[in-house]
Parts: structure tokens; sequence; C-alpha cells
DNA sequence: TCAACATATGCTAATTTGTTTATATGAAAA
DNA sequence: TTTTCATATAAACAAATTAGCATATGTTGA
């Protein structure tokens, strides 16, 4: 049953829970996940490692990126849970805020021709003088 | 997103999710599920008002007793989350384990003919002596 | 080889969470 | 009404978790 616990335990933190359901719809590195989120490096890395360690995510490096993604052979359990927060999710203000953001992001990369921490960081500044208006 | 980060929270404890998943199976009250999970009153009583708190439980006084059940207008995301746990722990050996418990203790109050504490600390002290002999 | 960059990890302080012990409440029985 | 019993709650302590900062690792390009 700890098998069990220890699972939802890796859904108790927002930042984590948002991290997961962000990669749950597009593969994305660290520092994207920094831009979309709005948080630390190494805050965005320890969580990440939870969730890898958790066993829900893959890791593909990518020269100095390092990109994270729904694990592909994903176990029962887990694929279930994934299920159920898709579910719980759907309708949830902060997820629907998170996609929005992805999608900013994405574009803004786009524009940028570039993917480094740099651009992401210019982002994430851009994102918070939005929120500041509102 | 909260809501769900909270009820994820409830999830995280195992003696609290025993509780959980006992009352599934059958109204209990306090006492009741003291002896079959073996921990004490206090402890008990804590999980279950967070359970009650988190929306999950209906409590239904009857003289000095308290007895607790899933709650009969569950709301859907706890009643979602509900039918996961079912099909999680389906196999788990703890729970197995514990629905044993449960049927050992329903036979023990029938034949001692009463449900109050002492009965049920003693079905606790023959539980200890079980797992010591395996 | 060295400098720059993306990411991971270790350490510490701050905050939560779990557990125990003692005590309070409130119902029933004497 | 006083006592007993089932349960709840409070206070105190121990354990686990989170957040921030500094630094380590490993890759790329000069």
């Amino acid at each position: 049953m700890k098998k069990y616990t220890e699972m939802f335990k890796l859904l108790t933190d927002e930042q984590r829970l948002r991290v997961l359901m962000l990669l749950d719809r597009k593969t994305l590195s660290v520092c994207q996940l920094m831009g979309i989120i709005g948080a630390s490096q190494p805050l965005i890395s320890k969580n990440l490692s939870l969730l890898y360690r958790g066993g829900f995510l893959d890791e593909r490096r990518d020269g100095k990126l390092r990109f994270y993604s729904i694990k592909s052979d994903l176990a029962e359990d887990k694929a279930a849970v994934l299920v159920l927060l898709r579910t719980l999710l759907k309708s949830d203000t902060r997820f629907k805020e998170d996609l929005q953001t992805l999608a900013e992001c994405t574009a803004f990369q786009k524009k940028a021709g570039r993917c480094d921490m740099k651009t992401l960081k210019e982002f994430m500044e851009l994102q918070k003088m939005k929120k500041k208006k509102s």
C-alpha cells in the first residue's frame, strides 16, 4: 500500500502537479518549464527528478538540453492516475491558464528562433508583467 | 488546483488510506476501526476527522458510539478518486489483510455479543498474538 | 584546454505533518 | 447526580517536506 501513498505524495505539490500535467500535453525541457511555470531552475529540476524517480517520466538528452515527457511504457497504476487527473483538471482554472501559457511560450520561442535559457527568461518576465496588469 | 493537491494529501498516509478503504466496505465505529487497524484512539479519530472535513465521510451518532461511512452524496471528484482506489487496491496485500481482519472482527463481536471498546481491545490483542506467530 | 551554458545536487532554514500524552466533552448507566 | 465509557481535541514533541542558495556535473563551442 505504501507504493500508492508514495505515488499520491507526488501529487500533493501544486507546482509538481502543474509540471506533470504540462508534460502530459507536450514534451518539454527544463528551461521551457521554468518559463511556463515561473519557478526557479533548481526547483523545477527537483520536481522533475521526483516525478522521474516515481516512474512518471522519460528523459531524453539533446545537447545541453534535457527533455522530459510522460513515460511511454507507463505502469498500469500510473496510467490510471493520469486518466483521473485529466478528468479532474479538465475544467481547472490554473490548469487552463498553464495550457494558455504553454501555447504562448511555444509561439514566443518560434518567433525568437531560439530555445535557450535567456529566451525563456525573457518570456518569464513578459508573463510577470502581464499578471501585474490584470 | 489546490483543491486537488489537498485531496491527494489525504491519501498519503497509509493508516488514513486504510481507514478510508475499510469504510468503503462497511460503516464502522471509531473503536471498531481501532480494533482492525490496531492504532490508538486519538490517531484514528484524527484521521477520521481529516477525511470527514475533506468531504469523504458521513458521521452518525448512536448512543456513545460514532459511526463513520463514505458520504452518501459524494462530490464527483471524490467519487472518481474512490473508483480509482478500488481498482488500485484490489490486489494490494495490506488491503486484503485488512478485509480479512474486518471479517474476523465482525465475527468476534457477534460471538461476544458486544461492540464496546473492551471487546475491541481484546480483539486487538488477539490479532497481535497472531502476527507474532507468523 | 577553457569559458559558457543547461541542468542536477547538496546543504540549511522554514514550514508542515504525524504521534503521543493528557484532558475535555457528552451520552448512558448506576 | 455521579460515574463510566466512547470519542474529540489540545499541547508538545519528532519527523518529513519544501524553498533558496551555492556549487557540481557534463556538454558545447572557442
